[in-house]
DNA sequence: AGCCAGGCTCTCG
DNA sequence: CGAGAGCATGGC
């Protein structure tokens, strides 16, 4: 089955993606060219699927590819992700139109220009690679989150290529510290990922069923669970829930952002940048992205990426 | 060798 | 509560 979509508003899909490659390969979001690799879970069965992307940043044409099946329930759940993946249901326009207005962010319209926060379909999956991201460099990161696919995900073929479903919570419930330990996991990483998984699994905390649940109570219930604080939870809320109105105030790259934009000699305290980016309001997590994709254009010069 | 890396828990005032 | 120490594991 194809289905081809025409996102509204501009889309840089290279830069909304880079995030999946700039400090490593992802095999559960294998980029290959210009083209996108995938699986959707559902009804109990794998469906790989491929999204390629042409034309210019404000005439992209997205053009799905799921082999196997004609069954629209599937074009509709694989599609669900399309859009999050692409972040397509940001509304990149009225963040440009509140950019004029401030400085920093105006200043990266222009270079980022249809860049757009990629959103990881799959509560569990968010959560996950988040703990694994806790305080450690995300070259390493990388690395573990491979290592972590490889051994507990379930590779699927498309296309002569293959591409992983990211594991499954049973999988990882079952996962033993040790097992974890000699893939270079801190212990203690080991077991809230188990533990994480045990939550999930049993009905605990259900990471795929909090669309209509409020933020605050997001918070709650994620930082309620062992090794899951409040950077964890933005974050979620973010770029798991796609949400637009959060800042990950405390994380370190962010505060590196607001610094370097916003400062003047001090570093801004936590309270001083959710105060800045609360004024903000539905486009906070937009802007988040153009700076921390600001900082890099600054040392690297290669655009995009969050 | 030693500091750094897109934190979290736990303790103590 | 809020700050701070302690922690755990590699990259460079």
């Amino acid at each position: 089955m194809k289905i081809a979509l025409v996102p509204e508003g501009p889309l840089d899909a290279a830069a909304t993606l880079a995030r999946y490659r700039l400090w490593g390969e992802d095999p559960a979001n294998r980029l290959v060219g210009d083209t996108l690799l995938r699986v959707r879970r559902f009804e109990g069965r794998l469906w790989p699927f491929a999204v390629r992307w042409r034309g210019a940043v404000d005439a992209v044409r997205l053009e799905v590819e799921i082999p196997g099946t004609r069954a629209s329930r599937i074009g509709e759940a694989v599609m669900a992700d399309v859009r999050r993946l692409f972040g397509l249901d940001f509304d990149l326009a009225g963040f440009y139109r509140m950019a004029k207005g401030d400085q920093a962010l105006g200043s990266l319209v222009e270079p980022l220009y249809g860049l757009r926060p990629s959103v990881t379909p799959g509560g569990l999956e968010m959560a996950v690679g988040a703990i694994i991201a806790q305080q450690v460099n995300l070259t390493f990161v990388f690395a573990l989150r491979v290592r972590l696919v490889w051994r507990y995900g379930e590779v699927v073929e498309i296309g002569g290529e293959s591409v992983y479903a990211f594991p499954e919570a049973s999988a990882l419930a079952r996962s033993r510290p040790s097992a974890l330990r000699t893939m270079q996991f801190s212990t203690r990483k080991a077991e809230y990922i188990r533990d994480l998984a045990r939550a999930a699994m049993s009905g605990r905390l259900d990471l795929d069923g909090l669309a209509q649940t409020p933020s605050e109570v997001i918070i709650q219930l994620l930082t309620a669970q062992r090794g899951l604080g409040r950077w964890t939870a933005d974050w979620f809320l973010a770029r798991g829930l796609g949400r637009g109105d959060v800042c990950p105030a405390g994380d370190l790259a962010v505060r590196k952002a607001f610094d370097r934009y916003y400062g003047r000699g001090s570093p801004l305290s936590e309270l001083a940048i959710r105060r800045r980016a609360s004024a903000w309001g539905m486009h906070q997590t937009v802007a988040v992205h153009y700076l921390l994709a600001g900082l890099r254009l600054g040392d690297a010069r290669q655009g995009g990426g969050t």
